[in-house]
RNA sequence: GGCCCCAUGGCGGAAUUGGCAGACGCAGCUGACUUAAAAUCAGCCGCCUUCGGGUGUGUGGGUUCGAGUCCCACUGGGGCCACCA
């Protein structure tokens, strides 16, 4: 013990517990548990069935990190808080008898590497590897008791050949909506064959047999999960590639680089994941993962329900003109509420609009009784106008003849204002003219210039801001489709809340009311969600009341809440309330055949709601609908550095899978791997895929089946979550579909913690990937559980995200960042740098900020143990925190302190002895085991490590440290500082190992104290204290609490009011 | 703009169901040991105080015998989404 010495001698202390004595046995142990395999996981069945002590008889326990991309920037002391939290709950398990696996592999496909590749002119392969060899050593270095053999990373040629194989079996599957799961695609196209199936796309009752083989080919490609489409996708020039939706940042960049992301109409593979909406929603319920992250999910898959409804597009006359327009809503009961409709730019309906815009009256006779869209007639529903003319001239070109079939016979209140409005707008533009054409509704105060007199009167019959200054609805409406086209995602971004758009010249009859309502395009209307076109409520939706602002459109309130909507309102009502201006017709209108007597007035929302899908599916006008934000996966890159497509293309230009046996397809050497990139403006630029630059790769003569022919390979690479979306799965082995293996390992109730999803018991990383990789391995891991390859429904059964280490960075009065290791102060001195005063930020550690902290350096100064115990102690596990180099020394003296608890500093020989503690060391010894086994399974780390260092600082008092008081502390320190632990244990006399040695359990009897004390309070303040039996009554110990001199003090002359009594702890005496 | 989360000493953070606020660590202070320092060991350590006590968990209110914990509003910080009809 310290102190025993004789004073004034010189002390040798080479056995005291210093960072080279941690450096050597923390390596010395590392060899010694590779060299026995010590962490080896045992499987089941097939190859790695182990020795005894490892057997798979004990229950699987499987856990997981978000594996590393092996960057060339290495590791910061950040990066392995995740890792070593799960090697704790990892090291805790197997003393709890599970058959821990864990292992780790690297992602190593993607931009990072591939961009360093082109830098430095080193091949993306030799510079990844490099990274590995790095990030495994720096690794190792912290002990982790991982399974070496299991680890890979997904650029293994083996590992490529079963990314491609899941990929095919993807594109030999389709979606069976009956049966809610994938199928594989030769069973679809039996049931097509057999006619127990509709073929999809083609008239009712057409038989597979008639259609031609080309056809077929379409049928089935059209249906697979994964499979070629033409449409808008996110062309990033500045990548050189497309990207998912995923990887757009909000403001319209891309993840990686930060470039402008543009729409545009690509060929592309893509994942048809919103298959899966409904169930990757659902399944939600069924795991274990942070409301944060299901929340996320459930956002981004983004399920709402409403309805379709079909509006008829007007013909010259104002009737059904046979063509219609679906909406989707999802607030129906505001149909009444509709006054014009809006379609997405790339809509279809706009590749034919009407030749002339049609005319407006010159002078509205309809003024008489102006219904006005003021809020304050919504509570008194307006009569029906009797705007005949008005409703004529917006369903004609020309006036002068009107069809009787055209009048509509409900105006909405409303219109007949609108129009006068029209009218004097007109007046006060006529006789100007420019040339500038604009889109941006009343800002356009000047009609312009027309080509001839004729389209002169027309134009003038349409208020300028309508028509965006064009002669005709087709020249208005390319021009609006070419502006929309080149806007970047940054640009629609900055331009959201502006709205712009442009009259098509058409109009749609509101189903319910029978009247013409002006079509619109605008860009705030998306074409990929819903039926990309909206019926317009600018009562109801503050989008629909910006645009009606702006281009002067009526506005019609259909809710009001109790009391009334505002007389002032200028926004959209969108609260609750009681739906208001929604009678039905009298008699049906001519032009409106369905329409009949709804009237939703008087009704709450959710009855107008129910009421309206009802009636317009009873008329075969709509339909209940959901639709979700989710959209189809885009699954192809224009890069190099990724997993080739095993898809060739055959000289119809089809795709076709290669054969099982020809996996994997490795990338072929190219003469130049760069991606092809542009100008990050230049949205006309097209996507240039690397692999196509190999001819004798692209193409080939093989044999899939009807005998050698000629294909060309797609030249297409996958992106980097690919290989991310199934990694899980490779740690189970070579033969991860093994039913046996895989159930055992993370099939449903593997184990007594696992739930009804099964999946791997512990998956640990941040939050930044809730909705990037952790929705895309769902998804593939589905159709694997449809197709019967694995018996988990969900990969990852529980998921934890850890918090971020950040850390200060320190700027002179330059604003240039200075080292923050040479930073001196504190917060109340002042911070400084060389003598000079500098300021503190506090956020991500990285080289640019100068504060980056590396594990080697913590290594160094005081061995992986403290630097494990460190980062677990530093607060809860996903609290992001700042890292504080002083703050470790308190984790080292921590394992000091245990280490000369135990061996003498001088000699090195062991001190503990095998006295019999008292009663108080056992008890504190129990009491801990209890408390820090509580911690453990709650993932406390930090509160875990707190009572350890209570129990050894009470150890740290005694004249002599029991074996028995000690064992147990070190089995409970081992899962955060395996190697003094180990050193420790051995030196205890113990030959084996204690990584599974069992863990302590508290013997109850030293759970039970004599006495408790008991805390009496006057009035709610703590006035006394009482030491009392455990097991006091209470009345007795009221009867004490009102005797004790204090408390009498207290409470004085007043009479005790209320006695609250919380036997054993607690008196509360209320006077 | 919408939704969600958080706020405790000089610092990181503790605090079963509402029941002794500040566990544990850092920094700081005192003492022992030492010629001295370091290290170690033993203590102290929210603020105010006339040493009785008062007061205290971002601010203001509420519920309760009792609130860091529950409810309402506000302030500050963070996150996610962002024209999704």
């Amino acid at each position: 013990m310290p102190g025993v010495t004789t004073i004034n001698a010189p002390r040798d202390l080479s056995f005291r517990y210093t960072p080279a004595v941690a450096a050597e046995l923390e390596q010395r142990w590392q060899d010694r548990w590779d060299e026995r395999g010590t962490f080896y996981a045992a499987n089941p069945v097939g190859e790695w069935t182990g020795p005894d002590g490892q057997s798979a008889s004990a229950p699987g326990y499987f856990i997981m990190d978000m594996f590393p991309y092996p960057s060339g920037a290495g590791l910061h002391v950040g990066h392995p808080l995740g890792y070593i939290a799960t090697d704790v709950v990892g090291r805790y398990r197997r003393m709890r008898g599970d058959n821990v696996l864990h292992a780790m592999g690297f992602d190593a496909f993607g931009l990072p590497a591939e961009q360093y590749a082109v830098q430095t002119g080193e091949h993306p392969r030799t510079v990844t590897e490099a990274n590995i060899e790095v990030y495994k050593r720096q690794l190792r270095r912290l002990g982790l008791a991982h399974d070496p053999r299991r680890t890979f990373a997904t650029i293994d040629s083996d590992y490529v050949g079963f990314t491609q194989w899941i990929f095919l079996q993807i594109f030999d599957s389709w979606y069976d909506d009956d049966a809610r799961k994938a199928r594989p695609i030769a069973e679809l196209r039996g049931e097509l064959n057999a006619g127990t199936r509709a073929v999809p796309g083609f008239p009712e009752g057409t038989a597979w047999a008639t259609l031609t083989e080309e056809q077929q080919r379409d049928v089935l490609d059209s249906q697979r999960l994964a499979y070629v489409d033409e449409s808008p996708v996110n062309w990033c020039p500045g990548l050189g590639t497309v990207l998912a939706n995923e990887e757009v940042t909000a403001d319209g960049k891309s993840e990686r680089g930060n470039f402008p992301v543009f729409t545009k109409a690509l060929r592309q593979w893509k994942m048809r994941i919103t298959a899966y909406s409904d169930r990757l929603t659902e399944d939600l319920d069924l795991i274990d993962w942070p409301d944060k992250v299901k929340s996320m999910q459930r956002h981004w898959i983004g399920k709402s329900t409403g309805a379709n409804v079909s509006f008829d597009v007007a013909d010259d006359h104002g009737a059904p003109g046979g063509e219609s327009l679906v909406v989707f809503t999802t607030r129906p009961d505001t149909l009444f509420g509709a006054t014009f409709m809006v379609v997405a730019p790339e809509h279809a309906l706009l590749d034919t609009v009407p030749a002339t815009w049609p005319a407006l009256p010159s002078s509205p006779s309809s003024s008489a009784e102006p219904a006005t869209s003021s809020p304050s007639s919504c509570a008194e529903p307006a009569e029906q106008a009797e705007s005949q003319d008005l409703a004529v001239a917006f369903g004609k070109a020309k006036p002068a003849t009107p069809a009787p079939t055209a009048t509509p016979a409900f105006i909405p209140p409303g219109f007949a204002e609108t129009a006068e409005h029209y009218a004097e707008r007109q007046a006060s533009v006529q006789g100007t003219s420019t040339s500038a054409a604009s889109f941006t509704g009343a800002a356009v105060t000047e009609s312009p210039a027309a080509s001839s007199q004729d389209e002169q009167e027309n134009v003038s019959a349409i208020p300028a801001s309508w028509t965006g200054g064009y002669a005709t609805p087709t020249q208005a409406v390319a021009e609006y489709r070419k502006l929309a086209a080149g806007k970047t995602a940054v640009e629609r971004q900055q331009d959201a809340g502006a709205k712009t758009g442009v009259f098509t010249g058409h109009y749609a009859i509101n189903p319910l009311t029978g009247t013409l309502i002006p079509v619109f395009t605008a860009d705030y209307v998306l074409m990929g969600y819903g039926t990309g076109a909206i019926m317009a409520v600018p009562g109801g939706d503050q989008r629909d009341y910006e645009f009606a602002e702006a281009y002067d459109l009526p506005v019609i309130y259909t809710v009001a809440p109790e009391g009334g909507l505002p007389a002032d309102l200028a926004e959209a009502y969108t609260g609750d309330g009681i739906v208001v201006n929604s009678p039905g017709l009298n008699s049906p209108a001519a032009n409106s055949p369905a329409a009949v007597n709804l009237t939703l007035n008087g009704m709450t929302v959710p009855e107008a709601k129910a009421t309206t899908i009802a009636f317009l599916e009873a008329n075969a006008i709509g339909e209940s609908t959901t639709t979700y934000r989710l959209r189809d996966w885009l699954f192809s890159r224009q890069r190099y550095w990724g997993e080739p497509f095993p898809i060739v293309w055959d000289s119809q230009d089809r795709p076709v899978a290669v054969t099982q046996d020809m996996l994997p397809v490795d990338l072929p050497d190219v003469p130049d791997y760069a991606p092809r990139t542009f100008d990050p403006e230049d949205a006309d630029s097209m996507p240039e895929a690397p692999l196509g630059r190999n001819d004798d790769w692209v193409h080939v003569t093989l044999d899939l089946g009807n005998g050698p022919q000629q294909y060309r390979r797609d030249t297409n690479t996958m992106p980097n979550w690919a290989g991310s979306c199934w990694y899980y799965l490779r740690y189970l082995g070579q033969d991860a579909f093994n039913p046996k293996l895989e159930a055992y390992w993370m099939g449903p109730h593997h184990n007594a913690t696992s739930g009804d999803a099964g999946g791997a018991d512990l998956y640990v990383g941040g939050v930044e990937h809730a909705v990037l990789h952790l929705l895309y391995a769902r998804f593939w891991h589905k159709v694997l559980y449809d197709l019967g390859h694995v018996t988990a429904i969900e990969p990852f059964g529980r998921l934890f995200n850890q918090g971020y280490i950040q850390a200060y960075a320190f700027k002179d009065d330059r604003g240039q960042y200075v080292p923050a290791a040479e930073v001196e102060g504190d917060e109340t001195t002042g911070f400084t740098y060389n003598g000079d005063p500098v300021t503190r930020e506090y956020g991500k550690m990285g080289k640019s900020l100068k504060n980056v902290v590396t594990p080697d350096e913590m290594y160094e100064a005081y061995g992986a143990d403290t630097f494990r115990l460190y980062e677990m102690s530093m607060g809860p596990l996903d609290l992001s925190r700042p890292w504080n180099t002083r703050d470790v020394v308190g984790s080292q003296r921590f394992l000091q302190r245990l280490w000369r608890n135990a061996v003498d500093e001088d000699s090195g020989a062991l001190t503990v002895t095998d006295d019999a503690p008292s009663v108080e060391t056992l008890r504190q010894v129990h009491r801990t085991i209890s408390e820090v086994t509580t911690e453990m399974d709650a993932m406390r780390p930090n509160t875990a490590i707190a009572k350890l260092i209570a129990l050894n600082n009470h150890l740290t008092g005694l004249s002599g440290v029991p074996r028995v008081a000690f064992e147990p502390l070190v089995l409970m320190t081992a899962p955060f500082a395996p190697h003094i632990a180990e050193e420790l244990w051995e030196k205890l006399g113990h030959s084996d190992s204690l990584a599974y040695a069992p863990y302590p359990v508290a013997d109850p009897q030293y759970l039970v104290e004599d006495t408790v004390t008991c805390v009496v309070q006057v009035k709610g303040k703590v006035r006394g204290r009482l030491e009392v039996p455990p097991s006091i009554s209470d009345s007795d110990l009221q009867a004490q609490a009102l005797a004790e001199p204090n408390v009498l003090k207290f409470i004085g002359d007043a009479p005790v009011r209320k006695v609250i009594v919380r036997a054993p702890g607690l008196v509360n005496i209320v006077v």
